[in-house]
DNA sequence: CTGAAAGCGCTTACAG
DNA sequence: CTGAAAGCGCTTACAG
């Protein structure tokens, strides 16, 4: 015969006092006398008592959990390096705490936004994290109509009250461009990511405004889906180009590595002939021949202050934003300078079509 | 003044029923009359009413999730394609039904057994999805103990009562070896995972068998723990040996990735020089160069099928295993025939210590 | 400081 | 077929 589940009457009973003081003493609330609550205390320790959460959400309207909705691709996101370690992150805070994280994927737009109003109509999460922030993110409305808690994991476009959790990851890349220009690269081509994730947009003008703050234009630029796919198309679409460039930016560690794939196949060797930089750190990076130059961010520092921020959020009504390092440039060998047999300037004379400009003289 | 939520009672009211008849109405019990329901339901529609989720658990002792524990190093699970893809399924199962997933990420097993316990403890979870199943795996016991239902991602390696949506991963394993063994190699070598898992162990077996088939034994095999970083370094270790495969079998793709640099940082040619088969079909594989000979499962398959095998044993009490289809061998650039000018037998002759024996006449 | 009671919003025997 | 009531196991005013 099992034994039944011991409940706050039967510790109440056995420290000899009320239901409504045992909740008290595990909720720590004021009112206990010290002497009483260690009695509580070691009557639900005696009987391995902890409080039922389901009960305790039925009273309190809440469920000790947070949400995390990811609208990716299946493929797409397997590849992602960014979520597993982000998520990790999230765990480490929660870890110690009593909450809990529930996740959930979602193929497109409309499904994202139900299962937000689902997590929220049956009260399954008491707030949730904003990832992959888009421009002028209709989630942010449909948050506020649903008076759902949340934190941006990242800066949102326009201002929200929900608290930010940003990490600068612009900087690696200006970073990246800087590192290039002083290796002598006068031609630098960019692939971007999806433009319409504000990280994709941010990258991009990143790029774009760094170059410029060299009096240089880029070398081509074309925007992708990050995926390796999109990564090698781009490649071979720079490549098609009247102009070679003697160095390429990517958004993304797994286009990086899949358009080193592409330049050398055409023959070109990396660093010698192309530098390539990627994004993300990922770990197998470190690990290619040649090892890939990338902008490394600390997604499970993200990821743990994220939760953190949410946490505190829920418990006090409101949280300040956090700034985390920003991403830093990791020198490895995919970055070279440019071989001093290229011409200088583009072989064919470019025209006003052309996508590579000349390099101005500084 | 924000409207209150509406209860099952004012449902009850407008139709004119009682609470219970709604209640019933709602979970397609018998003993309602056909107008009567449809009554109750308008009513609820009229109301937008839908029954709450922590009311019906605190009741029904449910809690309409489903859970998963993985314990996994961060950096190694961000580089894993298997689990994103895995929950990615699971979701496709998940997003018709009301239920939902809950992601735990362990550093230990300390942390893990609890992470079980704590779920059960608080009725988190109606049941879990038991993946990267261990050598006598002290959690099918736990889970016993905890009465936690329970499926089996792959065969445990000793009866349960648990059902096992299983995979065969293995036969792609002898499928790579019978392919390079056809190609003329008769010098293999293997970098397998982490061998207290089972699917680790199993590769390993696998490989050692479908050798044996052949009549050969292996150039060496180096035990890992699937990660980048170990690939290369067992790589490294296997050329250090008196005898250079001709091929090298490994049981991750990041590992196969990391150890195609190693082999070309040496000089050698891939496959010229030597082949390189991988494991798990990792998007990046195919973007490759050489792109990688690989073994391909369908983890969203798996996922969705491991998903809609518990909600089954939830619902009906037991539930059938599933065989997947198995992992099958997607031949890439990454394997070819050895270089016909490669001496028949190693150049030193091989001692009792050699790691790579003679090859036999067949 | 402490107790008795109502309430959270459902489900489920038990009567009719 | 239907109704009235108890119960799930907590929390939280409200009295004392």
């Amino acid at each position: 015969m099992e034994q039944r589940r011991p409940t706050i009457a039967d510790v109440a009973k056995r420290a000899g006092v009320s239901k409504g003081l045992v909740s008290f003493a595990f909720n720590d609330r004021p009112g206990v006398a010290a002497p009483t609550r260690e009695r509580i205390l070691a009557a639900a320790a005696d009987l391995g008592w902890q409080p039922d959460l389901l009960a305790r959400s039925l009273s309190t309207q809440r469920s000790a959990a947070l949400g995390l909705v990811i609208r990716r691709d299946p493929t797409v996101l397997a590849a992602d390096p960014f979520f597993p370690a982000f998520m990790a992150g999230v765990e480490t805070t929660l870890g110690a705490r009593q909450h809990v994280l529930l996740l959930s994927l979602v193929p497109d737009r409309a499904a994202e936004a139900a299962a937000y109003r689902t997590l929220t109509a049956q009260r399954r999460v008491d707030g949730v994290l904003l990832t992959d922030l888009r421009r002028g993110d209709e989630r942010l409305a449909l948050l506020a109509e649903l008076a759902l808690p949340a934190v941006c994991v990242g800066r949102p476009s326009e201002p929200t009250t929900a608290p930010v959790v940003n990490l600068d990851d612009a900087a690696g890349l200006r970073a990246a461009v800087d590192h290039l220009v002083e290796l002598g690269h006068r031609r630098i081509g960019y692939v971007g990511g999806d433009v319409a994730m504000l990280h994709g947009l941010r990258r991009r003008t990143a790029f774009l405004e760094a170059l410029a703050r060299h009096g240089l234009e880029a070398c081509g630029v074309v925007d992708t889906d990050f995926s390796a796919a999109a990564g090698a198309a781009a490649t071979t679409s720079l490549l098609a180009g009247p102009v070679l460039p003697s160095a390429v930016v990517y958004a993304s560690d797994p286009m990086a590595v899949a358009g080193v794939a592409v330049l050398q196949r055409r023959g070109l060797r990396v660093p010698q002939d192309c530098s390539v930089t990627g994004f993300d750190g990922m770990d197998l990076g470190a690990h290619l021949h040649p090892a890939l130059t990338t902008v490394e961010a600390d997604p499970v520092a993200w990821g743990s202050a994220a939760a953190a921020v949410l946490l505190r959020l829920l418990a006090e009504g409101h949280a300040e934003d956090v700034e985390l390092p920003a991403a830093a440039l990791v020198l490895r060998g995919s970055t070279g300078p440019p071989a001093p047999d290229l011409p200088p300037y583009p072989s064919p004379p470019p025209t006003e079509e052309t996508p590579c400009p000349d390099a101005p003289t500084p």
